[in-house]
RNA sequence: GUGAGCGUAGUGUAGUGGUUAGCACAAGAGUUUGUGGAACUCUUAGGGGGAGUUCGAAUCUCCUCGCUCACCCCA
């Protein structure tokens, strides 16, 4: 074993890219836990829970061995016992590893499971990215019709719509299938070789590892040379542009707006057919403002019928009208996963959003969520008699499901109604030496400080009848 | 993996080679013995870490760690 290195002197840090999620937003993430389980269950998903830690070959597996995520990105580690771990980067393949683990191919169909919680990437953090993040997605499994597709579209727009996000713009593409892709990347490939001369490093690069992804270059020449490029949805096979063109109507009957993109490609290798992403176009980056003022940002319009008939463009060349470029949400159909991974062929898809990123653009819209509610009541008390009487009573509030507020540590009266005063609390119950020799509490109203002494025995009674006046 | 900027009490900051390292907020104690909000007093707590230059470093140099941002890629 080596040895642990890096001991500091003073105190520790959480490791880069690694962060606390502090009390503060522990709210954002409970609101949008409760939002997405509340919409998700009413389509018919039920949660799961997979390990965090899982066999590392479900990834390379599942996600590809060449992708960035499996080859850079991933957490691998080996036991004691000799067997290669992963921390888990993304959830599609996990939750398919438990679908066909559980038998679930003979449950009726569709299988829809939903998760939370969180994920590992092993790369530099910057904006909108860690290293430990969060995300909840959904799977559907054992449905090859773009109805599905469409409606994971939905469930998603809908919890963002619920979270106010106003302007959301969702990108669609098809990426083809088994049966046409890999034509298509032929096509490409071709088409790229006689014009890699002009296209930057990075694409000459790209051409050569990962054709498909050259369309994310925003370079100008390469702009150029990419809008003459064959494009996917040309080159779809019968099945999937029919997949496509219902997947569309799906959308349109929905009044989803989205944006065809025939430049969005995802990183991972198991999709099929049906790509998508949501991005939210309100104003990102309102800090570096000048720019926004000199480039009000354009919305992307749907495309008319959204028929797959029509010649199928991009609004703007490849220029992106807004400035948000973080993904909310990703996802598409990966119907060849499960029997990559050893099950039941069985068709599928799915999608996941990252919570941190919707946390971000949540607080640059309404940085203050309402506060959680405050203790009403508080407890002083002075004296040990008196101190041990108010444990006492502290849980006899709890039993009546009044939350009550204390300062138990501290002695002084003086200091214990400071502190309650802070809180803000509307009443604060006095038990001192003498009190509690006459059976007696007192109750002082914070805002007028009128107080009253009244029958021990009747605290409770007497708390919840002025509460209720309030 | 590559590139840029940054790193002073819990938070926000001042100080560009010699200061007891200053200020604000927050936190805690108190201003005579059982009554809050104001004011005042006091306390806690600081230059990420390490080397070097120098008589002397928060300040200059290097390394390292971390943060932020971008490339890449993705949620």
């Amino acid at each position: 074993m080596e040895e642990y290195r890096g001991r500091r002197k003073k105190g520790y840090q959480t490791p880069t890219g690694m962060h606390d999620v502090l009390p503060q937003d522990q709210r954002y993430f409970q609101k949008i836990y409760n939002i997405c389980e509340n919409i998700v269950s009413f389509y018919g998903f039920q949660k799961i829970e997979t390990p965090i830690v899982e066999t590392a070959e479900l990834f390379s597996k599942g996600i590809g061995l060449a992708t960035d995520i499996v080859e850079k990105q991933m957490y691998v580690f080996r036991t004691k016992g000799g067997d290669w771990l992963a921390l888990r980067p993304e959830g599609t393949a996990s939750v398919v590893r438990a679908f066909i683990e559980h038998g679930m191919q003979s449950l009726p169909k569709p299988v829809k499971l939903w998760y939370f919680g969180p994920f590992f990437r092993y790369e530099h953090p910057q904006a909108g990215r860690f290293r430990q993040f969060h995300q909840f997605g959904f799977e559907a499994f054992g449905e090859k019709s773009p109805v599905m597709d469409a409606q994971i579209v939905q469930v998603f727009y809908n919890i963002l719509k619920e979270l106010r996000f106003d302007k959301l713009v969702v990108e669609v593409n098809n990426i083809g299938d088994s049966q046409c892709r890999p034509y298509y990347k032929k096509l490409l490939v071709s088409y790229l070789k006689y014009r890699l001369g002009g296209f930057c490093a990075v694409c000459r690069q790209r051409a050569k590892e990962n054709p498909l992804r050259i369309f994310d270059c925003k370079e100008e020449k390469c702009q150029r040379i990419k809008a003459q490029a064959p494009q996917i949805i040309d080159h779809l096979c019968e099945e999937c542009h029919n997949h496509f063109r219902e997947f569309l109507e799906f959308l349109d009957e929905l009044e989803l707006p989205y944006n065809l993109n025939p430049y969005l490609v995802r990183g991972l290798d198991y999709y099929t057919k049906t790509v998508f992403e949501i991005f939210s176009t309100s104003t990102e980056n309102f800090n570096s403002s000048q720019q926004d003022s000199e480039y009000p940002p354009k919305l992307y319009t749907k495309e008319d019928g959204g028929s797959a008939e029509t010649p199928l463009k991009l609004s703007e060349e490849g220029e992106k009208g807004y400035t948000s470029k973080d993904a909310l949400v990703g996802g598409g159909r990966y119907d060849n996963l499960c029997k990559i991974l050893g099950g039941e062929p069985t068709p599928a898809c799915g999608g996941a959003a990252g919570i941190e990123r919707i946390v971000k653009a949540m607080k640059q819209r309404t940085p203050k969520l309402p506060q959680p509610q405050l203790p009403k009541v508080f407890m002083a008390q002075l004296g040990n008699l008196a101190k041990r009487k108010s444990l006492k009573l502290f849980e006899e509030f709890r039993k009546n499901r009044i939350s009550v507020a204390d300062s138990f540590g501290r002695d002084d009266l003086k200091a214990q109604l400071k502190a309650s005063d802070r809180i803000g609390v509307q009443l604060t119950l006095i038990l001192g030496q003498k009190e509690v020799l006459e059976g007696t509490i007192i109750i002082k109203d914070m805002k007028t400080g009128r107080q009253e002494t009244v029958k021990l025995e009747k605290i409770i009674k007497e708390v919840k009848k002025r509460l209720k006046k309030a």
